[in-house]
DNA sequence: TTGTATGCGTTATCAC
DNA sequence: GTGATAACGCATACAA
């Protein structure tokens, strides 16, 4: 902190004397203008660097209209999951020659809004909102015309028109992995399937649906559903109550944070998995491999999203369009927490032993 | 995308247009400034409102020549423990007013670098930098005067002095980590300790260091160390081998993901934990608590590490000085990977039994 | 190929 | 209490 770098930063003006050049010359000469002679723009470029010369994004902005920025607006940067989708975005905006501004939302309405005005500020180029509780048509609006990009989103509209996505929208397949789950256990013989779900926000109720839908549709059986609050997986021993007292054969979780929990939950009770019941998560977070027994579940490709969403923000602001709606591929990943009740006999645990199937 | 949309977005100059005043006026009453009339502050804001005005943070930026946005710089986004303290660092700077640019730096020092010459073009009014390998000295000259946080430095120099650490810099109490989970597992009767480490940087050199130290003079027992790549943690089945073919009867891990990391590959090989070999890792990540057996770890609070870096940028730039260097409490969470080698005759598993303790 | 001049939207200095 | 005006640092339309 001496006081020569407190000193007014160098600028534009001070790479021009120093080239003996115009300033419109210097600031052609950076950008590689190829009107610019070699061996001037070669001669500015040493003087920036003998002046150690950092543009000042505050004022090319302003002029230039442009902010080389784009807004990522997440539901927490902490989760394992979102985390992923951000390295992802950061990752590809930085090849791009973009810069990241981050703001988590909670889930929070207000909060998410206030976000998008927040990038309106800052005038970033692009936006891309994950997991949004945010009607589209509300997001795009506020957007003000900035490219904008949804990234798995969570809005209630999603329950009544699941079709009706806005250009750019990025999802993952949650239907067929809920397919491939479903069907898997189906395949394992498992007829009393329940799913855990976690919150009320449409995403959680649109695999419940799908779930419902696909053991119906495949084998005339009925599902049995539970919601319990975003943050129940922080309290393993809650979730067993989860099951509503009758365990089922299998249980499909909202996510891999849930399915861990629940799988700990039981084992603070006495009950075994996969030997008393299965279990069945969605993310393929790191830990699901890790966990013991082994978590099966649907691996979602969390970092690519995050890389696409980024390169189509680019890919608009390079001029091309915005891609239609996209939905990622997912694959369930069959590991060691479930298995054919067929080795269930005499399961053990604390809770009652009722089948609901037929 | 509505043409009127597209349109040039609303200025100062039209809110003052409106409220029939002079945009020096109406940026004054925006700003709150008691020396402007109630009347007129309300009628300005009034204006801005039906306009929906939003101020450029470019222009303001330029003019102000303050952008109330902090800088962080952090090694992956995706990694649980750095998510962490980038939540936390988020959520007390939007509380205070300030937007967040992420930068990842993946531990590449010309990554780091680039990212604060970044910070500079951007003008950022503070920065942080986590488990950055920049030499402290580095790291505040590129800041440029700009105030800077060092949170959990994984510089070289670490080794060499421990102590001269510069202001603001926040870290965990490794040491205490470490001497709390040696400690434990000595208490434990574990003599044969191994310290299983992450890549060769700062960070884990010391913790190697303390755990020898604190086996050295509390049981004057030698300390086995091996060291395995950042990555390594990625590929359990492959971690055993790291323990070089003779089984310790303890294992402290460099982070949680590591350590769970290992259970899993023991697994494998069928070495039961705890009964064969205690694990023990640091961080409690939420997986730590979940995992079976559940993780003997050493519990940091990132999160609040990520709002203790933020609020004393946010601070410095308030006026205050900034904070001393300081170090934050850990504590050993006792799980169930942890048991006295007591109860571990006749210990099976493929790796050979030999202790190496006197 | 290079230079001159202007303006981006805001805040701050001065005057009234 | 309010208004005119300059300046922040850069990119670009226009001139040469």
């Amino acid at each position: 902190v001496s006081d020569s770098a407190r000193a007014r930063p160098t600028t534009l003006a001070d790479v021009a004397a120093r080239a003996g050049v115009s300033r419109a010359t210097a600031s052609r000469a950076l950008a590689g203008d190829r009107r610019i002679s070699a061996a001037t723009r070669a001669s500015v470029r040493v003087a920036a660097e003998a002046l150690d010369y950092v543009p000042n994004a505050a004022a090319r902005s302003l002029r230039a209209r442009r902010t080389r920025t784009l807004g990522l607006l997440l539901p927490d940067l902490g989760d394992p999951v979102h985390g992923q989708v951000a390295a992802g975005f950061e990752l590809e905006a930085a090849e791009r020659g973009y810069s990241v501004v981050f703001v988590a939302g909670y889930n929070l309405p207000d909060a998410e809004r206030a976000a998008l005005t927040l990038f309106r500020e800052h005038g970033t180029d692009g936006i891309a909102i994950v997991s949004s509780v945010l009607e589209p048509a509300e997001a795009v609006a506020r957007a003000r015309s900035v490219p904008i990009v949804a990234v798995q989103p969570d809005h209630d509209g999603l329950l009544d028109d699941p079709a009706a996505l806005p250009e750019g929208t990025l999802r993952l397949d949650d239907a067929s992995g809920v397919e491939q789950a479903v069907g898997h256990l189906l395949g394992l013989g498992c007829r009393d399937i329940l799913y855990l779900g976690a919150g009320s926000r449409a995403s959680t109720r649109v695999r419940c649906r799908t779930a419902e839908r696909v053991l119906r549709e495949e084998a005339d059986l009925p599902l049995r559903a539970h919601a319990v609050g975003d943050d129940a997986w922080r309290a393993p021993a809650l979730l067993p109550a989860a099951l509503e007292g009758a365990l089922p054969e299998a249980v499909l979780c909202y996510d891999d944070k849930l399915a861990l929990s629940l799988v700990d939950g039981l084992r603070q009770t006495g009950v075994r998995v996969p030997q008393d019941i299965a279990v069945v998560g969605i993310d393929d977070i790191p830990f699901a491999a890790l966990a013991n027994p082994r978590l099966t579940t649907v691996a979602t490709p969390t970092h690519e999203m995050g890389r696409l969403a980024a390169r189509a923000l680019a890919g608009v602001l390079a001029g091309e369009d915005l891609p239609a709606a996209r939905t990622l591929p997912v694959e369930l990943v069959v590991r060691e927490s479930t298995a054919p009740p067929a080795s269930r006999e005499g399961r053990s645990g604390r809770l009652a032993v009722a089948g609901r199937g037929r």
